[in-house]
DNA sequence: TTCGTTCATCGCCTATCGCCGATAGACGAT
DNA sequence: ATCGTCTATCGGCGATAGGCGATGAACGAA
């Protein structure tokens, strides 16, 4: 909920790493995958299919591309799959862009 | 700085537009691209070319696309281009993604 | 065992991205 | 008028994204 700490440096690293995450948020789909897996407990892929009107085969693919970001976090359970919104990993790619956006704002 | 109004919506049509500004923001280059605009003042291609290491051609795609996208303001002057960081629009990207993450967060 | 369900992965296809060089328009300077 | 500079745009290229159906593994239930 906060800036943990304020970077100063903004490499070009950085910018990879920024861009990385937001690319991971940067589609429609996933966006309503992770409404959907906060709003919801039980977080299997099935269920985000029904509510989302693609393939399963697609689902599966952003669900991996979220889990890949660190922004999902994945445990097989049974012959279910449980996936869940990782609040901290989602603060921090929004604190990022936020000190993106404040360093680019200072100076005006 | 301060999200005027938390919205409850959360509608697809919202996944979209949010999706579409991040979209925008999910390339290296162009994060570095808004860096170096709010740096500098001067703001034309050139500068900016030289600053990153593309062909002028490719970071004039990356500007349109910022631009596109609302990130950043344009204005033609003689023959440089004037290219500014639209601070408000930046910061409302912003503001939606921390509102996403704080509904993703909420119920936890 | 056999069937049904769930899921990840593979292969394929199309559309888009990201990059470049080339080009043409606009404009200041000579 | 001519030259040099700065831009935006076009066309082409390879790589990637995003979609789907098919397939096989895993597992519970009958």
């Amino acid at each position: 909920m906060n800036t943990p700490l304020i970077e100063k440096t903004c490499g070009v690293a950085d910018s990879r790493a920024v861009a990385a995450k937001l690319a991971a948020l940067s589609h429609p789909a996933r966006i309503e995958i992770l409404r959907h897996l906060s709003a919801s407990r039980s977080c299997c892929c099935r269920e985000v299919v029904d509510h989302l009107d693609l393939a399963q085969s697609t689902v599966s693919q952003h669900l991996k591309i979220l889990v890949d970001a660190g922004l999902v976090r994945y445990e097989p359970d049974r012959q279910r799959s449980r996936y869940q919104v990782d609040g901290d990993a989602l603060a921090d790619v929004s604190a990022s862009l936020a000190a993106l956006v404040n360093s680019c704002c200072s100076g005006r």
